[in-house]
DNA sequence: CTCTGTTTAATGATGG
DNA sequence: CCATCATTAAACAGAG
């Protein structure tokens, strides 16, 4: 047994892959996409590890971003200054790590060439920008359209058919990963925690049951735990709504808990505690990308207008 | 120059 | 054991 001295279970090395890791960044904010730069904050802000040798991890990670797949690129509008892109979650990857493992999907994310997207980027990456910026107007068009406003940063998250992201929580949110060992005092967190005690320290006090991550609800910068603001409703772990559905909405809030696939998770809470209830904007109080949202509240909305009509599967 | 982003290659780790 | 996925290193180009 490690003698827990200064390098207590804090420093060890998360759980999870950086394919994880980012996608749980991507998730955990109101656009549903980052710069690099906070992708690494929000990583370094939650687990220690990740503070040091960051020039080893951050390349590992900037080649998973472009490596793979599921994380699709899209361009800064003028309106929107800095530098590099945003990323986001291909709008069809979700459920990856379905097998419960944040460690190792069952298969890596690959788009097919019936993917316009994927056609464009094969002829042209250029093109493929082109694409996505269309796709963006189009989406964003229509999404002013249908509600006639200007999708405030917040109010438009929770926009309903009208917008691409609804309410819908990608398995990747961190909130649906905390939840799953987080919330259920009872020990209703399966799957999640399952794949983590093997190989990874969890005593059984839930308080401590993150180790690996930093600060919960501590005066610190970040509130790890509290962040996970309204997802709770749809914080239960619903699997296999992907595979199932081999069909999904190309949207960037890409699966719809039907009625029936539900079923079965009927025994999970249906709702969160009260601790849920933060504003999304507290997720990352350091990011001075947060604040410019607020500050700005034409460019979060684009946030919600990922591409969409895009068409992928898992490779087999 | 630094930060992003892409790409190739080698190596480790894991699952079937 | 092999196929596949993940990690790491490194070279390189381009943008700001």
């Amino acid at each position: 047994m490690p003698r827990p001295g200064r390098n207590t279970y804090s420093d060890q090395k998360p759980p999870y892959s950086y394919i994880s890791l980012t996608a749980m960044a991507i998730q955990s904010c109101p656009e549903k996409m980052l710069p690099l730069s906070e992708i690494y904050k929000f990583i370094m802000d939650r687990f220690p590890y990740y503070r040091e040798n960051t020039q080893r991890w951050q390349n590992s990670l900037r080649h998973n971003l472009s490596f793979n797949d599921c994380f699709i690129k899209i361009p800064r509008r003028p309106d929107q200054p800095g530098k590099g892109s945003f990323w986001a979650l291909h709008p069809s990857c979700g459920d990856m790590f379905e097998n419960g493992s944040f460690l190792r999907r069952r298969k890596r994310f690959k788009v097919l060439m019936a993917d316009p997207l994927a056609m464009a980027a094969g002829a042209k990456p250029s093109e493929a920008a082109h694409y996505l910026q269309q796709q963006h107007a189009k989406l964003r068009l229509s999404a002013l359209a249908a509600t006639g406003t200007h999708l405030p940063p917040v109010a438009g998250y929770n926009l309903g058919a009208a917008s691409p992201a609804s309410t819908f929580k990608h398995p990747f949110a961190i909130e649906n990963i905390i939840a799953r060992e987080y919330k259920v005092p009872g020990g209703l967190a399966f799957s999640a925690m399952q794949s983590m005690s093997a190989g990874y320290p969890l005593h059984g006090q839930l308080g401590s049951a993150w180790p690996h991550v930093y600060g919960t609800g501590a005066a610190d910068t970040t509130a790890p735990i509290s962040m996970a603001s309204d997802y709770g409703a749809y914080g239960v772990p619903i699997k296999s709504l992907c595979h199932g559905g081999q069909t999904l909405p190309a949207i960037p809030v890409p699966i719809k808990a039907t009625p029936a696939s539900v079923a079965g998770l009927s025994a999970l809470p249906h709702h969160l505690p009260a601790f849920l209830s933060n504003s999304p904007q507290s997720l990352s109080p350091t990011s001075p990308h947060a604040a410019a949202s607020q500050s700005s509240p034409g460019a979060p909305s684009d946030a919600l207008t990922s591409p969409a009509a895009l068409q992928s599967v898992a490779v087999h």
